[in-house]
DNA sequence: GCTGCTATACGAAAATGGTCGTATATTCGG
DNA sequence: CCGAATATACGACCATTTTCGTATAGCAGC
């Protein structure tokens, strides 16, 4: 059991995660100042969203040093998997094959001739299956 | 123009715009009913919210008779690519590939063979341009 | 024309998420 | 050793969402 308990992150704590999925580890200023990069925030409010997170259960952090460091405590791809999930029943009446194919036809995100054949690869072994 | 305004329903306003999106046309009482199938909630709650997305232009309503007669005012699908842009955004980085995989990969929402046949063809169309 | 069932309207409490001000502690340069 | 910079802690506020109690009106049947 990597990930016993099911966590629905909210979007702030959804920008945090990335950034920290990204670092592995970080201080609440360097979270902090990859996120003034995208939107307005104050630094107390990165501060006290990580530290909720940290009694959440969703990040685990090192306090030993004055200055703390924090580390994602869910694992990403697990993450991924269980909000797309979520998605699934509550939008796309539990068809995984729907969002897929609405997902593909997404305009402002296209997928490059690579990355299709990335996924042909990975429905060729579904196919197997 | 089906739908000018992006809207970001809630929660709650995703399970009743499911139901209305399956039945066209329905009364507070029939999206209650089937809403009290899944989930425990009072007549009331689910009038105001059906109220209040009517304010919010979510949905239309019918009015001229004393049971009022509700409908979705929002497209389906584009509310689908909506939201799911959103997540690819915030949750995957921005590559629907990455979305896709992690999708397809969904243990406890796996695709049919005639659905991953569909979504082949879908394949196929993308890799021609 | 009462009685009871069902409808909508309305207001307000409770829960949640996001924001920041301010207090306090630690560190470091001089 | 002192002051500025920087760290965490904590509490309060505000907006939004979700919840429901209660009021009121229409309607159907006896």
């Amino acid at each position: 059991m990597s990930t016993p308990k099911l966590i629905k992150p909210t979007e702030s704590e959804l920008e945090i995660l990335q950034i920290l999925w990204t670092k592995g580890l970080a201080t609440v200023r360097e979270v902090h100042e990859e996120l003034a990069g995208i939107k307005d925030v104050g630094y107390t409010t990165t501060l006290k969203l990580m530290q909720i997170m940290n009694e959440k259960g969703i990040v685990k952090r090192d306090d030993s040093m004055r200055t703390h460091v924090y580390q994602a405590a869910v694992n990403k791809e697990r993450t991924q998997k269980h909000l797309l999930s979520k998605m699934i029943d509550s939008l796309f009446g539990g068809s995984t094959t729907q969002l897929v194919i609405q997902a593909l036809g997404e305009g402002s995100h296209k997928a490059s001739p690579e990355e299709l054949e990335k996924i042909q690869a990975l429905l060729n072994d579904l196919k197997k299956q």
